[in-house]
RNA sequence: GUUCGGGUUCGGGUGGCCGCUGUCGGGCGCUUACGCCUGGUAGAGGAAAGUCCGGACAUCACAAGGCAGCGUGUCCUGUGAAAGCAGGAGACACCCGGUUUCAAGGCCGGGUGGACGGAUAGUGCCACAGAAAACAAACCGCCCGCAAGGGUAAGGGUGAAAAGGUGGGGUAAGAGCCCACCGCUCCGGAGGCAACAAAGGAGGCAUGGUAAACCCCGCGCGAUGCAAGACAAACAGGGGAAGGGUCGCCUGCCCGUUUAUCCCCGGGUAUUAGUUGCACCCUGCUUCGGCAGGGCAUGGCCUCCCGGCCGUGAGAAAAAUGGUCACCCAGCCCGCGAGGGUGGACAGAAUCUGGCUUACAGAACCCGAACGGCU
RNA sequence: GUCCCCAUCGUCUAGGGGUUAGGACAUAUGAUUCUCAGUCAUAGAACCGCGGUUCGAAUCCGCGUGGGGAUG
């Protein structure tokens, strides 16, 4: 995702699921677009902390989704907003997190 | 050897697997566009940060400006394109020691400090206290005088600061009023590249502080800022405005210039944000993909030196430089020990570049100081 | 990215070198009232940090810190 409304859009309309240290918003396509590749956005907020660590969450999350993405593939726009204590965790603690909160989004067993 | 201070350099390393961005090549989809697969190669910092000073580059129609305005400030040398940085010297302020003096103060030596031109070019300001805060002035006191009034800056207290200091003479009382010593100012100028300044002379002293107050003097300065700008694609036509508008390189005023200006009308044109500027530079060749040569910067190796050889040159655009595993290196903790555990400081390019400032675990080397030990 | 601006009680602000940093709202206490509101009185509470200039700094200068704005 590139514009500031999409990112609104997928927040205010979607549906939102919070875990220990992300946040995952989920939106369906519309109807014409269903069958598309998914549409992703991260946030890292200011408050999380200095630029490195922000990137630093936002490589991992990226590395996240490159994993465990396969259920979201198609016909969702997804934004995954990172949380304050997301920076004192690791990367195993925020792929364990991440499972858990995609889980329980769309109601399956544990994938991972 | 320990501790402290200063400086320079570095600021984790190697390898495997899976990924990302740029770029070059190969293959497939009929060619191109585009997409997919695959290989090579490059891929954050000393501060990339703050944006405090410089420079490059770009635009501002053409052309000559003035006054305001802004920055900067001892001297010399080195370095640099500039800003600046480094070293040395000088004056000043403060501190310590020695010496001289009744004292004040001076002289000598050492240390510390700073944005260090000018306070006899001018203007302003100096609260409270105090009589008085700067072309001086009389509250108390002292002296003359019956008083009115006058003389007096020695003494008092105030204050950050009170108009030379000490001693003596002198006087009605006093006072540089006079004298000695010290200080100060002016002239002078040995010496020094210079800032500065020795000797000598003159003046009874006329000149309080503040310029990071206005200001004066010397030197320097156009503005904007890659979101600059260029191209695609900005163009052509018609009408109107003159007591208006634009420009002279932010702005204001003066002075000057011009119709390149502004407004309206319809036409044409771009947009889920194109290409370029933009990734070391120049020249030549080119099948336009690149190649060759030269230069610059930087790293490594060799050399006594001159120099030589080899390698390297990030370029994104919701914005790449990541994930994971193993071993090693520094540090910390536990243990007599073998060993085990823990664990990477500050921080992320955005047009490029020189400085400054700020943040920072730790390591190596050099210099200096103090203390201790040995010879 | 680039270029600017600001910072004073809890909040909004005045003060632009001078010794007690002022005001409004809010807060606390007391008075008035049967009680509350209102009113009156009293009190507490601040110069973003560190240096420098000055006799003296919230004010002037430098460096930081933290906020805010403009620009396609």
């Amino acid at each position: 995702m590139k514009r500031a409304s999409e990112f609104a859009m997928v927040r205010a309309k979607g549906s939102s699921e919070a875990g220990r240290f992300v946040v995952i918003n989920l939106a369906a396509l519309p109807a014409d677009q269903a069958g598309r590749h998914s549409r992703f956005g991260i946030i890292t907020t200011k408050r999380i902390g200095h630029a490195v660590i922000r990137n630093l969450l936002r490589r991992r999350m990226r590395e996240i989704l490159r994993a465990h993405g396969d259920p979201l593939a198609s016909g969702y726009s997804v934004v995954v907003v990172m949380r304050n204590r997301a920076a004192f965790a690791d990367y195993r603690q925020l792929e364990a997190d991440f499972c858990k909160v995609l889980s329980r989004h769309l109601n399956k067993q544990p994938a991972c």
